[in-house]
DNA sequence: CTGTTAGCGCGTTCAG
DNA sequence: CTGAACGCGCTAACAG
């Protein structure tokens, strides 16, 4: 049962001390160039590599990050986390990705496991069902610096990035009304959850101000799949009065919208128009085509990324920043 | 700068060794239910979390296992990931993720990283520019245990899991010839991994089978990006013979070509037919329509999963599984 | 320049 | 049933 090779089995068989092997190692400027020479190479021939428990156990280094998702094949986030490993990768850290299947049990869980892990700092993006914030402000007597994106929630100050949920949903639904909508249904999440809370509420105020009537919540707190969108679909269009427009909070609950639409036999957009949240690629590609609303993920994670590491490397700042990137309406 | 809270603190608290304090914890049975129930109680009220790490350092646990792929962003491999990741979450385990982004160095400098982490086992995809091995081979010295999956390579001895490769693209070819086109170009990554020249053995094997003359393999080995895909039609559909049908490894390969296409006033299907692999679920709503070849993505998660399982528990085991799956064609 | 010592948090001896 | 001692791998402080 070979063990792997520690600094003590160097120190042994070069009958050097343990403690001039590890500053040899270390590349400390007091050891002899001569000893140092010896020892870097029997490590590197014997593929001695440091044992990160140890030395996250001394304390002097944390080097995983956590990035917490509902889901991570959803492409929105499956971008992010891409970006968020390959900058965390160049600053000397790990990723574990967790997911919480948006459920708030979960969360909970996955932040319990965090915490026994020694982790050096989360990137957060909440569940659907979280309401209930506890869990992440019994972070702070851990001393693991937060940064929430995307999915916030409000009642706990850490640094923050999202979009201009507002702004961008205002925009989209004045785009529908002035190319002849006037009975906009909103297919979104949560109203827990800020992003959704936002721009749930930019709806409603941009059409109560091009003085529309018909208003429409269609509210989801589970995840976005293209069942869930279908049936949402389902159920909208077999009520009384049936919209003309759709904006929908999810590339995949889209999805799903289309294809129920289509069995359906409603043609879009000329009976109904659709404007999505979403990044995907396919969207040029798709028919019937959808308009969409582009987030900047780089951008976002990012600089989600940037502000850990400055509450990393500041731990007793409490300026927290909050980070608003825009969004962009892609007319097709 | 409160420290987190530690065995130790509250054997001084409580008055009783920290030994005991340990024992309590981890519910062995010789503790006195009275203590037993006073140290649990202080643990959770103080919120009291076991250090892995010092679980590590002492061996008794390794709970984060590795994912390597090239690209997390991938449609195929974030849902891999989020396959596995509930998986592990279920026994335990903790999943950092790594990517390659293609790239031999990166792959390499990846391994490193994992063991250094002291990580329980390793679930791979590799890199398109991976030819030598031996940096998965070092594995064994340290006794982390590898499964690989989709992305094979031959040289190394580890339980592997793919689909039927040869087999799908066969039926592919034969499918497409059986509908009347006779100049199929293959578009594909490098040869030096298993799954594409098993696939491009395939597409060989069938065409001249089938009785065809005309053979194209279009080898790419970087990332499979939208941009490439464009550019390779662009420089496809130069050439003097150009193709009656197109079988295209990626999905993301393929919408670049479709865009490609759609610039050069080149019909799909009729003066091109074209199959993918890819689940994307878009795929149901991209026009011009695309067949596709569905690949059993959580069964083969699943798989891997499982396989990783019974090599950390039975480590001793030489009997190396290899596993496969089958596709299967959806003709649109 | 190098060796000695101590301790990070934990569980497992081995004694009582 | 509980306490004392040890060591996992490593580095920092101290002593030569």
């Amino acid at each position: 049962m070979a063990k792997r090779i520690t600094i003590k089995d160097i120190s042994k068989q070069l009958n050097i001390h343990h403690s001039t092997v590890s500053r040899a190692l270390r590349n400390h400027p007091k050891v002899k160039e001569e000893t140092k020479k010896r020892i870097v190479d029997y490590a590197k021939k014997h593929g001695y590599k440091v044992n990160m428990s140890a030395l996250q156990l001394r304390g002097s280094a944390r080097n995983v990050i956590a990035v917490i998702v509902p889901n991570i094949s959803h492409h929105f986030f499956s971008n992010a986390i891409s970006v968020i490993t390959n900058l965390a990768y160049k600053e000397g850290y790990i990723v574990s990705v967790f997911q919480t299947n948006e459920s708030f049990e979960q969360e909970k869980q996955v932040l319990d496991s965090i915490i026994q892990n020694n982790i050096a700092g989360i990137i957060a993006s909440v569940s659907m069902q979280t309401s209930d914030v506890s869990h992440f402000k019994e972070l702070e007597r851990y001393k693991i610096p937060l940064v929430l994106f995307d999915r916030l929630v409000d009642d706990i100050d850490v640094p923050k990035v999202e979009i201009n949920n507002f702004e961008i949903v205002s925009q989209a639904v004045r785009h529908l009304i002035e190319n002849g909508a006037n009975r906009i249904v909103h297919i979104t999440g949560s109203d827990r959850i800020s992003v959704f809370r936002n721009r749930q509420q930019a709806y409603r105020h941009a059409i109560k101000e091009m003085g529309i009537e018909y208003s429409n919540t269609y509210m989801i707190d589970e995840d976005f799949t293209l069942e869930v969108g279908k049936s949402a679909a389902k159920s909208i269009f077999t009520e009384k009065t049936i919209p003309d427009a759709i904006i929908c909070d999810s590339y995949m609950l889209m999805l799903g919208v289309v294809l129920q639409l289509k069995e359906m036999d409603i043609s879009v957009p000329n009976d109904v128009k659709i404007i999505c949240f979403g990044n995907n690629p396919s969207l040029e590609v798709i028919t019937p085509s959808v308009s969409s609303i582009v987030q900047p993920i780089t951008e976002l994670a990012e600089a989600s990324f940037n502000l850990l590491m400055k509450r990393i490397e500041e731990p007793d700042n409490k300026q927290f920043e909050q980070q608003i990137f825009s969004a962009k309406l892609i007319n097709r």
